[in-house]
DNA sequence: ACCTATTCATAACA
DNA sequence: TTGTTATGAATAGGT
């Protein structure tokens, strides 16, 4: 439409397109603004021409936030998932640290840094979890202690009838006792060595300070030594 | 521009409407694509019809969101201040609910989802927390065990020189023994006692379920005991 | 969807 | 820039 038909590519000439963008760009606006009328239509033009220049049009009674809130909602698609998942990957980085955080206080809080009132804390806490893992190891093993037990047994027997024989005096401190309250340092033993297991009866003897797991099903990385 | 002039205002005929909608939209597009081509220019069009159908526009080489951002620059307005906060906010929560996961983790893993062969692992690394702990605790009386150690000593002579003087056959795995490595049980004490400790000396003695930690300095909230 | 008489948009020029 | 105008394009109404 002109004096002449003209291919559609870009026009070199700065002015000639200046032109030309001007009145082909108020067509637009025309056109569109026919559209919203005749079509009750909601319509947002943004256009910026080749100099930086920008020009929008939006049909009445709304305006560009408007109509690409609109637009946001009915694409689904684009810039508002693009934000979540932009939050997605946020919070993805920050279950990392977090999934960092919890191996580290599993391989040890920085204890010097702490009080010792808060480390007895801790200690409740992180013994809390010790103590439910070892509740499964010991599982494996308690069942195979009680012949072990009756060992023990007859050797507190053949200790006792010993010193019958020889007519000592038992003295209370050292030898194997039924009533582990009564000493002075049972408490201490107690918190040292742990309580009312069955595994304590083997600690009467004297045990390696890197034990080997023989006989054991699993391999040698579960040393549990307590100090 | 057809077969009569018309009048710019709304259709009222719907399929009229439709129709009209339909035949200009194109229209529209075509010359906003016109001028992206002439004019080197960058439009973005959003369009909803009275039926709620949408449709866009986009000059090549962007998108809605780059031209509506380069729209957002140019005029100043700040939508995304908006969304920036409500992302600062949710961040902000997001924080929160970390720090609450970190008191969760120390307070106890969920073991019981735990496969045994993870179980292991997880031993390792809270056993490894757990002796920071203990370490410390130890070392209070530590200094205190010398005596005893001797006292065990003592007890350990003194069963030989019973055996001795009784002429027994000494029989390994109930005596006192000075190689534990050598015992077949040994591991299994050494993994449910702990190994290496001055501690250990202590456990030849029948401890109580409920241990009472008297001559501690702290509390008795410190429940260490293994099963 | 297609047709086409008509109106409209606009390229070239002033 | 803005205006004019010959000409191609867009499209209203009908099929």
């Amino acid at each position: 439409m002109g004096r002449g038909k003209i291919e559609i590519k870009r026009i070199e000439n700065a002015t000639n397109r200046q032109v030309t963008y001007s009145k082909r760009r108020s067509g637009i606006m025309k056109k569109a603004r026919e559209l919203t009328v005749l079509c009750d239509a909601q319509v947002a033009i943004i256009m910026f021409s080749s100099t930086g220049k920008y020009h929008e049009f939006c049909s009445t009674g709304t305006d560009i936030k408007g109509i690409f809130d609109r637009y946001q909602q009915a694409i689904g698609t684009s810039l508002w998932i693009e934000q979540y998942e932009n939050m997605q990957r946020t919070l993805s980085h920050l279950k990392d640290i977090n999934r960092n955080l919890r191996t580290e206080i599993r391989m040890g809080e920085d204890l010097d840094a702490l009080e010792f009132e808060e480390l007895r804390d801790l200690e409740q806490n992180v013994d809390a979890a010790l103590k439910e893992v070892r509740q499964r190891k010991y599982h494996v093993i308690t069942t195979q202690t009680e012949t072990y037990k009756k060992k023990v047994k007859h050797s507190q027997e053949a200790y006792k009838n010993l010193q019958q024989e020889l007519g000592m005096r038992e003295d209370p401190a050292y030898g194997f006792v039924d009533n582990p309250a009564a000493g002075g340092w049972d408490g201490v033993a107690a918190v040292a060595m742990g309580g009312g297991s069955a595994a304590d009866m083997y600690a009467f003897r004297v045990v390696p300070s890197q034990p080997n797991l023989h006989g054991m099903a699993y391999g040698g990385s579960h040393d549990l030594r307590l100090g």
